[in-house]
DNA sequence: CTGAAAGCGCTTACAG
DNA sequence: CTGAAAGCGCTTACAG
């Protein structure tokens, strides 16, 4: 392969711009016109150095690239080492459908780790460092300083979450978390579940309080407005005071009732009250959870599953495309599992009453 | 601040080498050389450089460090969306390890998404772009095509786990899984359990064989030898069968007896197999499972911890000092939890006994 | 110890 | 439509 034609003199070095054009008999700006303006080159031009370009396997210096264009076309995401070992994996999910969608959009992604003592000063140096254009936000909460500081200093940024202190800015995407519950409270009524309450998080998070008003929406749906206190009970995002909180709530509800829950976490809590109160899970008591996690999957528990993909791309498209001043709400869908089916249960000798639901299908339910 | 000393004329603009230079009255080589070179540069010059980089927030290029120094600094790290969705984030989490330990090496991480069709052209096309030196791998198994190209072309890499094919090749750090299962066994003799059986994958693979021979080699420490193949069983990852096979398993070794597991999903098998037979998981049958999952912290079941974090800084060790011939083999950690507790437990009527182990200590045994 | 020169691989106006 | 020129921000020998 390496003739007199001008392949790169040391043949482990990797094909340049340069190589491609003396290949192909052209100056190297017409390559590069080649690449970013094939518009301007000439039909025969264009085929001679695209051939010179397959048969070199050139792939452009994205570096060289970055540095002239003053545009690194990539941007960063922050990785936390504390948000790991809490159940749901959320976030990680998120990062892996951004960077699966990262070349349709022309860009790539660099994970950073900011000191956890000054996560601003972490932006400001990844950003110095060009080697991104700006950042995909996650896991904003009230006060989060990382919206502001991007904005006051022009940084384009995207956020997967709404930006509770920025009412004005639009350039986030979000899963409609009350559209979910309401979905689960549907599908209960539907399942044929007499009364159906809500085991939540204690009121003042907006995620939480924005599942728990998609409780009331999906009562109302069905004609069961109006009720009363005893049919909620809210904990801490913890096994055993979930436990506890959905052993009150079954106990006022009564069998033939179900609960939805604002997490899988407390869902996995009103599993075990239902068991302690000996009620099986699906047939007596049905649950729904949120977030699909793998808790949830182990215990065949239905649960309420974000579009992670979906917000991955969407969130490419509001980076890259920074005139949409919408923001998105995405509505997440249910995946459907034995804890929300009301069949009869086999005897209870040698089979475990919610491993008996092997069907694992998906199902979109829209309120 | 924007005064005659020659801060950068866009305010905007993030400063460079050449303000600092100006700035300091000195050449922007002798800037560089502070940066780089600083044994060569007279003390008071240092000083004065140094106090123009902080007063101007000056931070390289990287882009431009790249394209010079023609090295990107940079690793690259393959994601893969259909990882998901099955139990133990592993992966995820080394992932986000190895972005906290990447500035202690002067070093950050890509994340990419090869096509599932040709990843080896990804792996390609990531290395030609300049945006990266080379690659950490992780997920290896036999036929991998990976390491043998990564080394056919001369690219730098390490990989999480045993490279199976290339025996004489020493790049790489694991867990050592069988030490993992043997201070298992070795828990479970100590807490007390009669019989300690093991419940693992169908054998061929070099995983589960290596989990399955940690069993032996703990129950050889005990000074029970020789268990015949009724105190084994194996089942697939999936949970109805893993169920049904500890099951059998427990039904053969009767009550008061434990079982290892080669992994959390099978452990949920075990805790379910108990249920089902009216045990009580920790009193009457211990359960030790393997990956920490959130499955297994959440039914609170002992578990074999994989010690993440440093299989990561081990990665960037091997990774920028290529010249430690030796693979490392880690130990995990248990993490001891109520199913491998045999206090005896409380009455049956309001509390889950495997929700009373709420202390979830952590302990490192040593074989 | 400090500064002038060359150049990493590419792109972007700008002439011809 | 094609090519000569300039330059992105930095580093690395190499003279002084």
């Amino acid at each position: 392969m390496t003739g007199l034609t001008g392949v790169a003199a040391t043949p482990s070095t990797r094909a340049t711009i340069v190589d491609v054009a003396r290949a192909a008999q052209v100056s190297r700006q017409t390559v590069s016109n080649v690449l970013n303006r094939p518009d301007k080159v000439a039909a025969p031009t264009l085929e001679r150095v695209r051939a010179e370009i397959a048969r070199l396997g050139f792939t452009p210096h994205v570096t060289a690239q970055q540095l002239r264009r003053r545009k690194a076309a990539a941007f960063g995401f922050e990785v936390n080492p504390s948000g790991h070992g809490k159940m749901g994996h959320i976030l990680d999910e998120f990062l892996v459908q951004l960077t699966v969608a990262a070349p349709d959009h022309g860009s790539h992604l660099m994970v950073f780790a900011p000191d956890a003592e000054d996560v601003i000063e972490g932006y400001r140096q990844t950003l110095a460092t060009g080697l991104v254009d700006g950042f995909v936000l996650a896991d904003t909460r009230r006060g989060d300083p990382r919206p502001q500081w991007l904005l006051d200093h022009d940084v384009p940024f995207v956020s997967f979450g709404r930006v509770w202190d920025l009412p004005d800015l639009h350039q986030w995407v979000d899963v409609d978390g009350g559209a979910g519950v309401r979905q689960g409270v549907a599908h209960l009524v539907e399942a044929g579940y007499d009364r159906i309450g809500f085991l939540g998080w204690p009121s003042g998070s907006p995620v939480g309080d924005d599942r728990r008003s998609g409780w009331l929406a999906g009562l109302a749906d069905a004609g069961r407005s109006d009720p009363d206190e005893a049919e909620a009970e809210e904990s801490v995002q913890d096994l055993d005071q979930a436990t506890a909180a959905a052993e009150r709530l079954l106990a006022r509800l009564g069998p033939g009732s179900a609960v939805v829950c604002a997490s899988d976490m407390l869902a996995l809590g009103a599993v075990r009250a239902a068991r302690n109160a000996g009620l099986a899970l699906g047939p007596d008591v049905g649950v729904v959870g949120f977030d699909d996690t793998d808790v949830a999957e182990a215990l065949s528990v239905t649960s309420i599953r974000q579009p992670i993909a979906e917000a991955a791309r969407t969130a490419w498209q509001m980076l890259l495309s920074p005139r949409s001043t919408e923001p998105v709400l995405l509505t997440p869908e249910l995946t459907v599992r034995s804890s929300s089916t009301r069949t009869p249960h086999p005897p209870r000798t040698a089979t475990d009453p919610d491993t008996t639901g092997t069907a694992h299908g998906r199902r979109k339910d829209t309120p």
